[in-house]
RNA sequence: GCUGCUGUAGCUCAGUGGUAGAGCGCGUCCUUGGUAAGGACGAGGUCAUGGGUUCAAGUCCCAUCAGCAGCUCCA
């Protein structure tokens, strides 16, 4: 006799060896067909378990996210025998289950195409029509390595597979593949599926072994869940800073130089305004700012360290027979700057900031927009303070931090703080201040962080800050990083109270990272729709027609006169088609105007995302958006 | 860097080895129109670059460059 035992406490009391399924089917028809998998004794099983003893059973209907997953998994294992039956050739690597939907790696020599999705689709739905069970089946290790022979990836598979029963799943004629499941019933079971891609994959990651075909699919419950999915990411298509940058005329990529931005009079007003406010807000923060040339002596990077690790990620030239490199970095030049002259501790904390224009080599499969560049501008800064100094400058530095994500909306930030690992520099005992320092810091400021112990740069710890963009990418923007070897290279020194010469701490922080990232981030976290405060055009005027262009020029003027960003529109069009493009323009606020305003001596106001229209005189126009655009107001409601 | 795909008008993209195309945008003209695209005409091309095959190449082949997707990398 079994004792099954739900999770609402009742205890059924059944046949030994009834299945998951036969419960459900027992408790109804409903639960049967929403059934996917079962949870026995608090692991994922198969329904077609059978269930023994004493037991608790718990049904995964498709209300629980791990179905979808599950689904997936089983959708993953079609595919694969659909590309098996078109090439029967294909050797299966692995294949799991990811964010939106699943992937499987393969090994053929043919490669497969975007135009032969259809033909893998096609045969997938044949093999869902047929309705097969999925079959669990375990050997033993030493059978299931017999049972495998033959395949080198299935026998790494199993070699790297924990336990000594492997288990494997079947369904259809003659498919099967070394899986710990669960799987859902039967191939009739799947939802609605698409293939997405097919990119190469390295086997194990590694970039020495053999590059596979990683197929892309994605599978949801039904298809109206799939259909949103494909939305989503056509939506999200809409939000590619490299297509709004286009459409919005910010910035533009050439061939001539990879990797490098250009950045148009419209992506300018956001760099400069993003700069004003850095400007302000560390001038609040008592930073002074300098800055270094870009190009610098070979010996200097060779003393700085660089040129041991970095060197293949720089450019470097040559005039009048001395050799000079591009800097990646801007801290060589910042400890040029901190020796040019004698120090006291006195000075300390010493916070010198630089918005440095860095090039580094990056591989080009690399680039991507603006979010991964070859050059770009890091809000960099270095604090020069004695040990003990350390926690307070860290704190100031999380403060301003927030402070400035906080302008931009970013809520949503997580952040890491990395540990001293195996190579390093510098003595336990800094590592201990320091590393206890940041920890201070983050303590003392009551943050969530998280610990990547061993992951910090061979110079000190650091904290890093990451934000997530609309596509719920994470990005790395702040850094704060304790530098115990820096100061020492170049030997930088102050005078301490004792008259003796010491080495200073020195931290390295950046907030934004780089400006080009950080606008490309900008521009997706809006969707174009910048805020007033950064929107390149603030106001287009419209005219009715061209006999108020007079008076549409007399608003024009004024707004100027309020540093408003404002342009007219006098073209030949009617109102609406002039609406519709510039539309397309986002700028916060359209204003109409025609006889009827011209009389009033008002505008009628359009504001972005909104089809109401609103009336207002112009003083009371320039008056509220000279308010929410002091105040960076994220709102624009009029 | 690796695998695959792509490169045609300012933009988005069609194009079957035989005369270079569309929509949007741009210019001129008509139209003076009240809230998401009025009409006519016109200009605009070394089909990424360099080779090759062919009577003939935007189209087929090779190389290079750049972009896209992913992998790897990332102080």
């Amino acid at each position: 006799m079994a004792k099954v035992k739900l999770p609402d406490g009742k205890i059924l009391e059944l046949q030994d060896g009834v299945t998951a399924k036969q419960v459900t089917e027992s408790i109804g028809p409903g639960l049967a067909k929403a059934a996917v998998a079962a949870k026995i004794d608090g692991e994922l099983k198969d329904l077609s378990c059978p269930l023994n003893g004493e037991v608790s059973l718990e049904i995964i209907t498709n209300k629980d996210p791990i179905a979808l997953e599950i689904m997936r998994h089983s959708c993953a294992h079609i595919m694969a025998e659909a590309i098996c039956s078109i090439w029967p050739k294909a050797e299966l690597v692995y294949g799991p289950t990811i964010d939106d939907g699943f992937y499987y790696d393969i090994d053929l020599e043919e490669s497969i195409r975007p135009e032969d999705f259809e033909r893998i689709e096609k045969k997938m739905t044949e093999i869902v029509a047929a309705d097969s069970p999925f079959v669990h089946r375990e050997l033993l290790r030493q059978e299931a390595m017999l049972h495998v022979a033959g395949n080198r990836y299935k026998v790494d598979n199993v070699e790297r597979a924990s336990g000594d029963v492997l288990s494997f799943y079947s369904h259809g004629q003659g498919f099967e593949d070394l899986c710990k499941g669960p799987h859902i019933g039967s191939t009739g079971k799947i939802g609605s599926f698409k293939i997405m891609s097919v990119a190469g994959a390295y086997w194990h990651g590694d970039s020495t072994e053999k590059m596979l075909q990683r197929i892309y699919g994605t599978c949801w419950f039904n298809k109206k869940d799939l259909s949103e999915h494909l939305d989503l990411l056509e939506e999200a298509k809409k939000r590619d800073h490299r297509v709004l940058g286009k459409q919005l005329g910010l910035f533009s990529l050439h061939e001539e130089g990879p990797g490098f931005a250009f950045f148009h009079p419209n992506g300018m007003v956001i760099w400069n305004k993003i700069t004003e406010f850095w400007r302000e807000i560390h001038q609040k923060y008592e930073y002074q700012e300098i800055k270094t040339p870009i190009i610098l002596d070979e010996k200097l990077w060779k003393k700085s360290g660089h040129w041991d690790n970095y060197k293949e990620n720089m450019y470097f030239t040559s005039v009048d027979e001395v050799n000079y490199a591009i800097k990646p970095m801007n801290c060589p030049g910042g400890c040029l700057v901190y020796k040019n002259s004698q120090h006291s501790y006195k000075e300390f904390p010493m916070k010198v900031a630089e918005l440095g224009l860095v090039h580094r080599y990056e591989a080009s499969g690399m680039m991507h927009g603006l979010v991964r560049v070859r050059q770009f501008t890091q809000d960099d800064a270095h604090i020069f303070c004695l040990p003990e100094q350390i926690e307070n400058e860290v704190i100031g530095v999380i403060n301003l931090v927030f402070e400035i994500y906080e302008a931009f909306g970013f809520d949503d930030v997580r952040i890491e703080l990395s540990t001293k690992p195996a190579k390093h520099i510098g003595s336990d005992e800094i590592w201990d201040i320091a590393t206890g320092a940041l920890k201070g810091a983050l303590d003392h400021k009551k943050i969530d962080y998280q610990i990547n112990e061993g992951d910090g740069a061979f110079y000190g710890p650091k904290i890093d800050f990451h934000i997530k963009d609309c596509l719920k990418r994470s990005w790395q923007l702040g850094t704060i990083q304790l530098d115990f070897s820096m100061p020492e290279r170049f030997g930088l020194v102050y005078t301490d109270r004792d008259n003796t010469e010491k080495t200073p701490v020195m931290i390295h922080r950046a907030i934004l990272g780089s400006f080009e990232r950080f606008i490309g981030i900008l521009i997706e976290h809006y969707g174009g729709n910048m805020p007033l405060w950064l929107a390149p055009e603030q106001v287009k005027i419209l005219t009715i027609s061209e006999k108020t262009n007079d008076y549409a020029m007399e608003v024009c003027r004024k707004l100027k006169q309020s540093q408003i960003r404002c342009s007219l529109d006098v073209s030949d069009e009617k109102i609406g088609a002039k609406i519709a493009r510039t539309h397309s323009q986002k700028p916060p606020y359209m204003l109409v105007v025609g006889p009827k305003e011209a009389q009033e001596g008002c505008v009628n106001v359009r504001t972005r995302g909104s089809k109401e229209t609103s009336s207002a005189s112009v003083d009371e126009f320039v008056k509220i958006v000279k308010e929410k655009n002091a105040e960076k107001s994220q709102d624009l409601t009029f």
